[in-house]
DNA sequence: CGGTTGCGTTTCACTATCCGGAACATTGAT
DNA sequence: ATCAATGTTCCGGATAGTGAAACGCAACCG
């Protein structure tokens, strides 16, 4: 009733809320009818069925074969994200160089409300994974981008996100997490050992803009069993060199 | 008021479509203020006001000093749309494969809605083009998706959207349309000869699943200036090794 | 320093419009 | 032909989105 509660709850046009829901669930599982779309919504069918004709007619969403899907038409409003900064789209082509001349994964991460979100990623075909977010204390490349923030923004982020547990090598106290920046810093690189996923290993390195800006991490990941100690000289050197390429594109286009 | 006028208005939700207005404003012009898209949109700014407050609640938009951007959510739906199908991730490989060996642009396009969509593309740092829509029968990706078409759709996207003429060289004729897919259906490839803009000048192939269900197509495009008679075959030559790579990656993994 | 301009924010009364139950149409299967 | 399940339409009602206007806050400036 009284516009504040708690947190904050409903602010704002709840109308665009059930149009996103809608999206949401076309996300996770395309080719939906509107029944099923009821179902995991929760909203009354002729709602859903309203909500569904507005947004194929303004082409959002696409209706195939009696189901429904995600429409091309938004991928020209997110993909402006990808772009934002020209150092984006320059990492894109490295994060592809990476993942041919090492044949292992690639990826270019940026930091989004605390979040550490995929922006381009080499890869397997079954899944992208782009636009994906991770917690950024359990992964290299997010301890990457802590690391370069000051103490108060690190606080903060541990307050508002908390450092959950995803394995037994997660790092989940403050302190610790604090001694680890400090690593990355001297060394100028991350390692992720096992800390997001059991078996699952990464290296990443910072990018910079030629101003010195931080645009994102760089990384490699991959299994346990191939990313060892004796690798990781070579992955990070790997990684520095194709960072500095993007600084000296952005800087002599 | 009633609920059909000559084409097909207003249906449904008013409100969404506000909320849309406001996406695609913030697409074309990001870092926008409250003011500026109050101004584009031509909405109440109290309005614009609460649905960006909906919006960035969602973490669909971003508010960064005093601009508002979109934000990196948006992208994890839309990426949904670049790997319905794996033949999609895997052209995407081919494509950055094409641009790197040949150090032209290339691009993979698919159709939605009669539009010619990028889902897929290698050239230039400035602007990726991925999600823009081209009208089909100007270019050479265009011309190969219509050319597996039958005559009846062929004549359906002719009545509904028209042949613009573009340069002097667009087809605008559907008779010579029909000529110009009959010698693509043969020679299987097509060639764009400054039909969409001038000076510029593109050839693409089809690509098709293992059971010969149509993908999309694959191009390279770049100015008039390179793309003489004699490297056509090279690229034609590329293209098909490529699109007969991504036919082999699904039947054999 | 007042005054002013321009912006984001909030208020508030109004009613447009979104809602959703329910009836209806359509399809397909048995 | 019957039935079940789905998509579509209808319609009364009140929710909730709307937008003009007022407010608060800076920055700018005379």
């Amino acid at each position: 009733m009284t516009a504040e509660r708690d947190g904050e709850a409903d602010t704002g046009v709840s109308t665009t809320r059930k149009t996103f829901a809608i999206l949401e669930a076309l996300k996770s599982e395309e080719g939906l009818t509107i029944t099923e779309i009821t179902e995991r919504t929760e909203l009354p069918k002729s709602t859903v069925y309203r909500h569904l004709a507005t947004l194929t007619d303004m082409g959002y969403v696409i209706e195939r074969e009696g189901g429904y899907y995600i429409g091309l038409r938004l991928l020209e409003i997110s993909e402006q994200t990808r772009n934002r900064k020209t150092g984006y789209t320059a990492a894109k082509r490295k994060v592809f160089e990476l993942g041919q001349e090492t044949d292992e994964r690639s990826l270019f991460v940026v930091e989004e409300e605390y979040d550490a979100v995929y922006l381009h990623r080499y890869g397997s075909l079954a899944d992208t994974m782009i636009g994906k977010r991770r917690p950024m204390h359990s992964l290299a490349s997010g301890k990457v981008i802590l690391a370069e923030w000051d103490d108060d923004r690190v606080a903060d982020f541990v307050e508002r996100k908390g450092l959950g547990r995803h394995t037994s090598n997660t790092i989940t106290d403050p302190d610790a997490l604090a001694e680890e920046l400090d690593r990355v810093r001297k060394q100028g690189y991350a390692i992720n050992d096992e800390e997001y996923m059991d078996g699952l290993c990464g290296v990443a390195v910072p990018v910079h803009t030629p101003d010195d800006e931080l645009l994102g991490a760089l990384g490699l990941f991959g299994p346990a069993s191939r990313f060892t100690e004796d690798v990781h000289e070579e992955f990070v050197s790997r990684l520095r060199d194709k960072a500095g390429e993007i600084r000296v594109t952005l800087a002599y286009g």
